[in-house]
RNA sequence: GGCCCGUUGGUCAAGAGGCCUAAGACACCGCCCUUUCACGGCGGUAACACGAGUUCGAAUCUCGUACGGGUCACCA
């Protein structure tokens, strides 16, 4: 009969805490009926990756909506996969976006809370004190198995076509004694602590997700490795102990942890702690030569959300997008709130989609636009300048020479009751409004087929004699409804169509003459509003240069 | 391969046995409005993976097949 006191104190010997210590030190939150407890808990290997992203928007958003809690945490458990500034490129993320943190890190390697440390790595004391808790129960046990020998194990294994891993009559420190331990360890040899698993594969664990419903599994029956040989645990044990200590009562987490719940719900039952609900997300998806798969951080630059900034996306319009997944009726309730706070959005998890939703940059596209067309000619340019401030120097400039000018622009077809839905990133901007620039603008000629260029220019030299800035919009148009007989054209679009024959065009065809000619495109906005910003001179300018050849 | 999960138009999706002759949004096409460019309005193309079964009745329940995804580490 091993002795597992002994074999406790030989294992973790500078253990001198119990469960009961922290179990005091973490008590129940006081949070009202309803509230979910809920968190993100981000391994700092990469950049942002919109996966993480759209978890800690579901997350937050839970919290919100059921007046709970959302916190993070720092899952930096494995020191090879972590890299250089990798706490801040998530944490800065997710403040970059707008998702607000009620505990844990919440700006660079600030953390905040009663329940941390927020940082795994940090927790080791606590983590080996419940440890050695299971070793002295019997439920945890040393394994000094090298990677070679479980290679090996895997090897027959897979020869005899029989389920692969450390379970069973395979586990070989399974019964190891304390003796045999003591000259293992003697002899300096590395190991890790296993659980002794109770379960059976014959049994079956049946829990309730929040997002797919009901699963039915086998139960664990590996023994799986609790402390690696470094002393720090491994992500499945180091999830129990801390969702438990922190109060956490919704797990919701990428759907690639499904296939673990047995042993997660096997863990939380040994060490006696209460079950959380799980909600799995389904990942954000991709089409790959015809195939659908998970979005990539290797191969898809729009994994990083870095991406999304560098385009000129506002951050809260990738949230907006992100929210249309998350939520089947959020669309429904944005037609109906236009102008609220997607957090006051009344979020539900039985509205999440079962199977992973293709990313769609297109409809993003659409839910920017849609977005930016609301804000205001002060906005846009607050927002333009910060972005090219960073991302296109040289237009930066070009922008705050003259920010009355630059604002003039962009209220343009926007500071109106319907205003024009055009740009969707801030990266269109500069192409879009080129002309309004004089470091920008090109002049261009090309006239549609149906318009003889000797009217062209005949309209031009008319229409330069009789045009002033001053001219509101009624004004404008009726001087180009004015030259249009002269030259042969209807003054009313109506009297051309009905009589096609009888003119060479209408007032219409003059006016994107006159388009032409001022901003050298064929669509742009209001012309009159951009003739009234550039100004008399420069139109008068930019005519000349066109009638000059 | 074992174990899970999924499959409604090109995409996101509504849908919980009769309300489905299957909603809405994006994209696409057409028409209307219009001084241009847009916005907007109206309309259109387009889907229940397949096969059995249960039922008076199935997109909805059951089983099987196919396809897709996930997972089988001292990574998370």
């Amino acid at each position: 009969m091993t002795d597992y006191n002994a074999l406790a104190e030989l294992l973790l010997p500078n253990i001198d805490k119990t469960p009961e210590y922290y179990e005091n030190l973490y008590p129940a939150r006081n949070l009202p009926e309803g509230a979910r407890v809920v968190r993100v808990a981000p391994s700092p290997t990469g950049y942002l990756h919109l996966g993480t992203l759209f978890a800690g928007l579901v997350n937050r958003i839970t919290a919100t909506s059921s007046g709970g809690v959302f916190f993070t945490r720092i899952e930096d458990t494995d020191k090879k996969r972590e890299i250089e500034g990798g706490i801040e490129n998530i944490i800065d993320g997710f403040a970059r976006f707008g998702i607000t943190v009620d505990e844990g890190f919440y700006s660079g390697r600030q953390e905040k809370g009663d329940y941390g440390p927020y940082q795994q790595s940090h927790r080791a004391e606590i983590y080996q004190t419940y440890v050695k808790d299971l070793i002295k129960k019997g439920y945890a046990y040393p394994c000094f198995c090298t990677a070679e020998e479980l290679e090996a194990v895997r090897e027959i294994q897979e020869a005899q076509k029989i389920r692969t891993g450390y379970h069973g009559k395979w586990a070989k420190h399974r019964n190891i004694t304390v003796e045999e331990a003591k000259a293992l360890i003697d002899e300096g040899k590395p190991f890790v602590i296993r659980l002794k698993s109770p379960g059976s594969e014959e049994n079956k664990v049946v829990f309730e997700d929040g997002i797919k419903g009901k699963i039915e599994m086998p139960e664990n029956d590996e023994d799986f490795v609790l402390l690696k040989s470094d002393g720090i645990p491994t992500y499945h044990f180091a999830h129990a102990i801390d969702d438990h200590l922190m109060h956490t009562t919704h797990v919701m987490r990428g759907d690639e942890w499904i296939s673990s719940v047995p042993k997660h719900i096997q863990l939380f039952k040994l060490l006696g702690f209460k079950v959380p609900k799980f909600a799995h997300i389904s990942p954000i998806m991709k089409l790959d030569n015809g195939a659908k798969r998970k979005i990539s951080k290797r191969k898809d630059p729009e994994a990083a959300v870095h991406f999304f900034a560098e385009q000129g996306f506002p951050s809260e319009n990738v949230i907006e997008y992100l929210m249309t997944i998350a939520a089947s009726d959020f669309e429904d309730w944005r037609r109906a709130n236009p102008t609220a706070s997607y957090k006051d959005f009344k979020f539900n998890l039985k509205k999440m989609s079962v199977s992973g939703a293709l990313f769609d940059e297109v409809k993003l596209l659409d839910v920017s636009k849609n977005r930016i067309c609301l804000l205001s000619s002060q906005q846009v340019y607050d927002y333009v300048t910060e972005w090219a401030k960073e991302f296109d120097p040289e237009f930066y400039e070009i922008l705050v020479k003259n920010p009355e000018y630059t604002k003039a622009v962009f209220a343009i077809d926007r500071d109106v009751p319907k205003p024009r839905k055009d740009i969707a990133k801030w990266n269109e901007v500069k192409d879009y409004f080129s002309y309004m620039f004089d470091d920008l603008y090109v002049p261009c000629f090309e006239l549609p087929e149906n318009i003889q260029k000797a009217d062209a220019l005949a309209f031009l030299e008319s229409y330069k004699a009789v045009y002033s800035a001053d001219d509101d919009k009624q004004e404008w148009f009726n001087k180009i409804k004015a030259i249009a007989p002269t030259l042969g054209f209807a003054a009313e679009t109506k009297e051309y169509k009905a009589n096609p024959d009888a003119y060479k065009g209408s007032a219409g065809d003059l006016s994107t003459v006159l388009r032409l000619a001022i901003t050298g495109r064929r669509n742009t906005p209001d012309l009159c509003s951009i003739m009234q910003v550039l100004g008399q001179d420069e139109v008068i300018n930019r005519i000349d240069t066109i009638l000059r050849g």
